[in-house]
DNA sequence: CTTTTAATTCTTAAAATTTATCAAGTATAA
DNA sequence: TTATACTTGATAAATTTTAAGAATTAAAAG
């Protein structure tokens, strides 16, 4: 059985139709999905659930990290944890995707620790600008 | 006058009893405030603003960047700009404090932005973990 | 200083978002 | 297969945010 099926039997979840569809869009997903997005990748899968059911469901998978959520730019998106990374947010068209960085952040983030007496569990790290689509975009408008 | 309110009567805007305090009180505040805490502090000064002016100010200041909005945790905070530093969050208590970092992290943001053709303009990084406090309290509940 | 102009505020209402309740349905364990 | 308890959909309530218009007021003009 997948892994995130087993963590949602054992925090005593069920494995119903909708909530696996959930999982399964989010874990098919390159990076993050707002709850919109996610809807819409539902209903491709001929799966709508009422209003409620939504929020529920995203209430009850972040409950315990089984999904992780992050608000960008006043939005809400979701994720299947995965192996650490960040983020490079447009701020014109509002894309998002991942990126790695080097370890000399965990260093730091050490350091920080001590000197504050902070117990850090994680961190997160958003670039915002324009990628290069847009950039070319914004130049032409220029003109 | 106030670099601050010069900004604002620049972006064309009106130099308002309720927009200089909301201005003031952020200004004198050690780091983010949420609307609710604002809303707060403002009650102290005897100023008591109607809902409607609240997201109206904080739209309009936010707009041009006079103020900037930061979303942690689900909770909007909003604070003004000041020499650039990041935020520890502590999971418990939900206090947030300001923290600086080296200089490493500008130069791997530079090589982001080679790699990936974005032109970032800033970035925001939050340590999520446990304060010093809370620490000690989560320990002595667990004997 | 007074008048004029337009931004701003308050009030009220509407729209949008989120949560609560409960009967009916369904996954799971026995 | 049956009993139990979690889950869903539907409805309504609560909360948050935005909109519209008359009254107020900051700022510019006279």
């Amino acid at each position: 059985m997948n892994t995130i099926y087993k963590t949602i039997r054992i925090s005593g979840g069920r494995l119903t139709k909708t909530r696996k569809a959930i999982v399964d869009v989010l874990s098919n997903n390159q990076c993050l999905l707002s709850k919109q997005k996610l809807v819409e990748k539902l209903k491709v899968k001929k799966i709508k659930p009422d209003r409620s059911t939504i929020y529920r469901e995203l209430r009850f998978l972040t409950k315990d990290n089984i999904i992780i959520k992050n608000t960008i730019a006043g939005v809400d998106y979701y994720e299947i944890p995965q192996d650490h990374h960040h983020h490079l947010v447009c701020l014109n068209c509002n894309s998002i995707s991942k990126v790695k960085i080097g370890s000399h952040l965990e260093k730091q983030e050490k350091q920080i620790a001590k000197q504050n007496k902070f117990n850090i569990i994680n961190h997160s790290l958003e670039f915002y600008g324009y990628c290069h689509k847009c950039q070319a975009k914004l130049i032409k408008e220029k003109l």
